[in-house]
DNA sequence: AAAATGTTTGACCATTTGGTCAGGATCACG
DNA sequence: CGTGATCCTGACCAAATGGTCAAACATTTT
């Protein structure tokens, strides 16, 4: 089942991703019914069953899959002489995400804060040592007097936490601001790009 | 039953309710199951339905009840001299309650992610006056040139996101950082004092 | 100590839910 | 166009789950 062969399998196999997506963004995985994604996909439970051996199946598949996605914006982190900019356009990358694909960061929340029982070897394997590569890069940025003396480490957690905080917790956000439509993402990046150029700026002592 | 009567009821009200924290704050309210409440709780399952009236009962007691203690560093922020050290007080309560209460931060957490379905009313009604409040509280040290000039609200939203990333995100921060102990939470507060020290400056201009 | 009130439980029920299966419909292709 | 492979479905099943209830057991009150 890795590669779909026929062209309904593909779309289908698609088809059921994306609802499945829906789902159990909204939902969490125990919240999630194969039914409701059935219905979401528009086909009978037997049929998504048919392409996807269990639930666990559809979600295990969402999540890995969507992982690397998740975490390019964080690849695209790199050695540069301008490492402000860097870190910015990275905050800038991930607040943009939150915006476009707020069910894939909520996806992503729901496992996590329920500890993550599905994805904890890529959280303490690859991420681990993705996030140790970045830290160091940005170690050495401070190092070089480019960058004010921050632990690197929190300051990633810190832009996810600021950044993904616009999509995990969309419902709350738009209630206290009373918005209803996405304008107030234009304010926090006004908002985040002041902190973190304040943060990140080195200051002579 | 607003008031139990008995010692017997306050005790085992008390116990079901520590329980049902304990497991609506892992699984989520759908993951959760009355079996594994009461299993928790020491009880059987008919005996807790005894003190409770259903399963949304006990979620909704919870979570109106952990509400007010929720938002009680926020109510703390008040007009003073010193602005700037009010707001990192309200940092430091808040990392403080990651740090102490990561059950309830999670219970509230699960619950917005997935559309706070039960506490929209408490959202979009008491939390969102007491937000616009304190905005106003910030906005006028803005405007007395005490603060930088930041937005307000998406300031607050920050101080949320980062502080209750600790305990919402816990198992990922631990992982990441390969932690076993709580010592990660000392270098939050120093790196969040940090970052809010040199957001909330007023700068010359 | 008896009556009244409060507490606990085993057995049971209806619904939901993940999953199966035999057979029918549809499609690809020689 | 026929045949094998693929696709789809209604009917069904077993387990899990929220909830009920009559009856037994405790505790308090009189």
């Amino acid at each position: 089942m890795t590669q779909p062969r026929t062209r309904i399998q593909q779309k289908n196999r698609n088809t059921i991703l994306e609802a499945a997506l829906d789902v159990f963004s909204a939902e969490g995985y125990r919240g999630a019914t194969l039914d409701q994604i059935a219905s979401a996909a528009g086909l009978s439970k037997p049929n998504v069953l048919y392409y996807f051996a269990s639930k666990e199946a559809i979600y295990t598949e969402l999540l890995s899959t969507l992982l690397d996605t998740w975490l390019d914006p964080l690849h695209a982190i790199d050695d540069s002489d301008e490492p402000i900019d860097e870190i910015l356009g990275y905050v800038h990358r991930k607040l943009q995400m939150s915006r476009e694909f707020p069910r894939e960061s909520r996806l992503f929340a729901n496992e996590i804060v329920q500890g993550a029982p599905r994805i904890s070897d890529l959280i303490s394997g690859p991420l681990r040592e993705l996030v140790d590569e970045k830290s160091s890069i940005i170690q050495q940025w401070i190092d070089d007097g480019k960058l004010a003396r921050i632990d690197p480490h929190h300051l990633i957690f810190s832009i996810w936490a600021t950044t993904q905080h616009y999509a995990d917790f969309d419902v709350q956000v738009r209630m206290v601001l009373n918005a209803s439509s996405d304008s107030h993402f234009d304010d926090a990046k006004a908002f985040l790009t002041d902190v973190y150029t304040r943060t990140l700026t080195p200051t002579n002592d």
